[in-house]
DNA sequence: TTGCGGTTTAGATTCATTCTAACTCATTAA
DNA sequence: TTAATGAGTTAGAATGAATCTAAACCGCAA
């Protein structure tokens, strides 16, 4: 699928700069660009993938950049990063508490709303003494129907 | 935390072997020796870390060998691969579906039972056409007591 | 204008993992 | 008893995602 890159409206950008200026950086050109990048397509892209998406409407920008803006991202809380075993990192910018899933045939990957019932059962499952800040639940597996809900 | 990593006990001998043969492959000397690592201290070594303890007792042994026998188990379902971000892969003996534990602090990986009612709340918010085979559930934080149960 | 500090950049480096090709060694065929 | 076969082991090379380094860039303030 192919995608023209849109910058960021006004109130991605007002949300931006804010969580930006709350963790002490700036908004740059270079993030913003990036930024509007994972917020275009929530398909879990990696640095590669947001590289070349990013280079098509900033032609000059490097892959260090990237690294830096998600980084940075991260840091402010603006994105998630997410792991499959020892694959390339993803990046996620849905802030809600969901789980991730994982095509084992197409190698997508698909966000799975956590109901906060469910993220209580499992705390439970915690032992006394154990006290846990970050959850990560993921599924590998198949999808058969094309789900409207979680089809891009 | 310094232990004598002694060879298998005829019990845990026949169980690798036979789940070896049943996935087309031999008990070697390495595999006896690697395997023993794993189930002699269930901390959720690296494979550096197998490599180191199992030189112990085979000098020979050559870290590409640690990395064969271990992806072989994996094959054979002996042994689970545990990742977390993405540091380096850990695995894990223990067979019975649970989670992991990594503590912020120490690094520590600690095994968190999974009751069935807890798998079953989380395959329930799947939604319809997501058919998941296998489910990774790993939380971060830190241990105030030190749980009898769960320190070596 | 000039200096400062945060940001960007290209390229080098790191390091866990995978790959390659030679060797070992137990089993099988001649 | 040899010879061939082939799975397993081994050292070292290659890979590649991520990190590091140092120079260039640039907006802002003295
Ligand atoms: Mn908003
Ligand atoms: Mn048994
Ligand atoms: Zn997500
Ligand atoms: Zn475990």
């Amino acid at each position: 699928m192919i995608r023209m890159i849109q910058s960021l409206n006004e109130h991605n950008r007002e949300d931006l700069q804010e969580a930006l200026g709350k963790g002490g950086q700036k908004l740059t050109p270079q993030r913003e660009v990036v930024f509007a990048v994972l917020l275009a397509q929530r398909d879990h892209p990696t640095v590669d993938e947001v590289f070349n998406r990013a280079r098509e409407s900033m032609p000059g920008l490097s892959l260090a950049t990237v690294y830096n803006c998600l980084e940075t991202f991260v840091g402010c809380g603006l994105v998630r990063q997410v792991n499959h075993e020892r694959e390339s990192t993803r990046y996620c910018p849905n802030l809600a508490p969901h789980a991730h899933f994982r095509d084992k045939e197409t190698g997508q990957v698909h966000d799975i709303e956590l109901p906060p019932e469910v993220m209580k059962s499992l705390r439970s499952i915690l032992p006394p003494g154990f006290d846990s800040e970050v959850i990560e639940i993921s599924f590998l597996g198949r999808t058969k129907a094309n789900d409207p809900l979680h089809s891009n």
